[in-house]
DNA sequence: CCTACCGATCGGTAGG
DNA sequence: CCTACCGATCGGTAGG
């Protein structure tokens, strides 16, 4: 028996729905009202599913910052050049991006109405992840793979590339999703000009 | 007689504290309470300066907007090619985004906070921006200085590089200004990898 | 420029 | 899951 929307538990509802507000209006201008009438529910009945607000903005953050971590680990653990480990951290966030937006809430501003001490704990994972695919980008300058560069813009540049991609991606318009990956790290590894 | 800070007129402090607060928690989080405090008034006095909250933040788009307008119109008018257009597009953004911190309010999310018929309007001229940028990507293409990609990935993955820069970049520490739009162009143009 | 204050809305609780 | 309601805070106004 497939599973259908019907069968996620309310929980889980409201933090999607939550997720599509944020991204839409901002985690400041989305009151517990408009959240509700998402779910059809009061706002009062939201508080049997969750304990508050700022928990929804918690829970999406750290799932997607272990989420991250995770795959981090793998690629770390990859028998492949610099340039493939790139690529491939690449591909996630391009196919992250596209295809769950609980992380646009997470990677953008969103994370900044955590207040402490999660704030701190999700800057410190956030960092820990930045700092990693740094490592990865000077290896490949070390191995010769690519262009010396200031490893803190060539990460930056990548990451803020990816990030904004909810806010003009529309998927299946013209562009699918595998092109927009293969093209996306195409520009980035290769630039804009040829030779 | 050189300008100093006491020189400037009350409602252009206003609107630089309400920059400076928009780009730090966002427009919604910041409440005029938090704005009065930055310029040392009460709440109330600010009305003797600024007529609403949302026309501060919408002096500050439209402001923007016709900045970079203004520029497109002097590079669209350059002897020039495709690839040294588009750069100095870049350093335009770069520049900016290091050196006036009202332009985030306006290219980040903020924006969305207008309500009509001034959002309207802004995404008007944002789109209008956007399609001359473009245009140029395009001619670049056609004359076969750039490689063959969707003219919309490009110029996104170029602007969402450029829109985060306020995030991670402190001027001065270690990688300067110039260094950084040096580094960025080079990197966007020429990509991560040799050869 | 201030004090005093407005109605609306906020996140959240009590109680059933 | 609802109705009823809480104190706090919001953007903004009156009046001096």
């Amino acid at each position: 028996m497939a599973t259908t929307e019907k069968d996620k538990p309310k929980k889980q509802l409201i933090r999607e729905a939550a997720a599509r507000l944020f991204r839409d209006k901002g985690y400041s201008a989305t009151s517990m009202r408009d959240l509700a009438d998402a779910v059809h529910l009061r706002a009062s009945s939201l508080y049997n599913h969750i304990s508050s607000k700022e928990e929804i903005l918690k829970d999406i953050c750290f799932e997607n910052a272990y989420r991250f971590l995770a795959t981090m680990e793998e690629v770390e653990q990859m028998d492949a050049s610099a340039t493939q480990k790139v690529m491939a951290l690449l591909h996630l966030h391009i196919r992250t991006a596209t295809e769950d937006f609980t992380s646009v809430t997470a990677f953008n501003d969103e994370w900044r109405h955590l207040s402490e001490p999660d704030l701190s704990a999700f800057k410190a994972l956030r960092k820990n992840y930045e700092g990693r695919f740094q490592a990865i980008i000077e290896a490949g300058i070390r191995a010769g793979e690519f262009h010396s560069v200031e490893p803190a813009i060539a990460l930056h540049t990548l990451f803020s590339s990816v990030r904004w991609l909810y806010d003009w991606y529309k998927p299946g318009k013209k562009i699918t999703a595998e092109d927009l990956e293969e093209q996306m790290c195409r520009l980035l590894m290769k630039g804009m000009t040829k030779q």
